[in-house]
DNA sequence: CTTGACCTTGCCATGATGGCAAGGTTTATG
DNA sequence: CATAAACCTTGCCATCATGGCAAGGTCAAG
């Protein structure tokens, strides 16, 4: 299977998947005489497994441990939980982040008329030190 | 004032004002004989501004338009009252997408007892299709 | 044999920010 | 006054994950 049916069967896209290489989160591929790169239904599971859980927010760093837990079938699932847990920790920081942001966003923009008028208080609060 | 005083005194660093002005986001300072950017408070409450907007997740590019909008006392509140909707339309959008990570996330790691055993549905719902 | 679809590598760009390096300036201190 | 510390300058590199483009090689169908 060359590169390009291997991306379109997993989600990730050819220049992806030569990054994920690159970097060393997947191993090289074999190569056909003329150098293509060669892929099975290993590789496309792989790689969809990637692809979910960079849907699911992990960073690269992150699927790079899922990996290797993945690939060890002694590990604990503890172990496993203990990286979920933690991002999950961090989507809800990043969460909070966006929801205090949308609060303020929303007050301000409540206050402001929104008609023809140039006075507009959502300028003036963020010309002013917020209050909170 | 330099620019570290200035850097303080707006929260915004000197590296970021540097930058700022290297996009045109605000215009070039003057400098003192021997080269030194020499900024007022003006400058000060302008870089206030930004640094908020930054804060409320806004764009540089967006706070351009801001500062275009702060800038003429002639535009309408409907004008920036736009603009704000728009970026709460996209912190919502962000929002919930992590939202559907975080849940998704959730009901993974809930299934997973988490103990000494390797057995680990977080994993496994990876590997597989996701059901929803 | 040509054309088009595919593959290769490699470089550049994004957005916002930090870091470092090499060098010039200013200020404070001995 | 000399020197050191603290500041400034520019410029390049790195982040993170991804896309785009270019120049060139390969393969399959007509």
């Amino acid at each position: 299977m060359n590169i390009g049916e291997t991306a379109r069967a997993s989600g990730v896209s050819a220049k992806m998947i030569r990054h994920y290489e690159h970097i060393g989160l997947i191993r090289e591929s074999s190569r056909t005489f003329s150098g293509y790169r060669q892929y099975n239904e290993r590789d496309v599971h792989l790689l969809r497994f990637i692809r979910r859980a960079r849907d699911l927010g992990f960073s690269l760093e992150q699927i790079r441990q899922l990996l290797s837990l993945w690939d060890d079938p002694e590990r604990a699932s503890a172990d496993v939980k203990h990286l979920a847990e933690a991002h999950i920790a961090d989507l809800d920081a990043r969460i909070a982040a966006l929801s205090e942001m949308r609060a303020t966003l929303v007050a301000l923009a409540q206050a402001c008329h929104g008609d023809h008028r140039p006075d507009c208080p959502i300028l003036q609060g963020l010309a002013a030190p917020p209050d909170s």
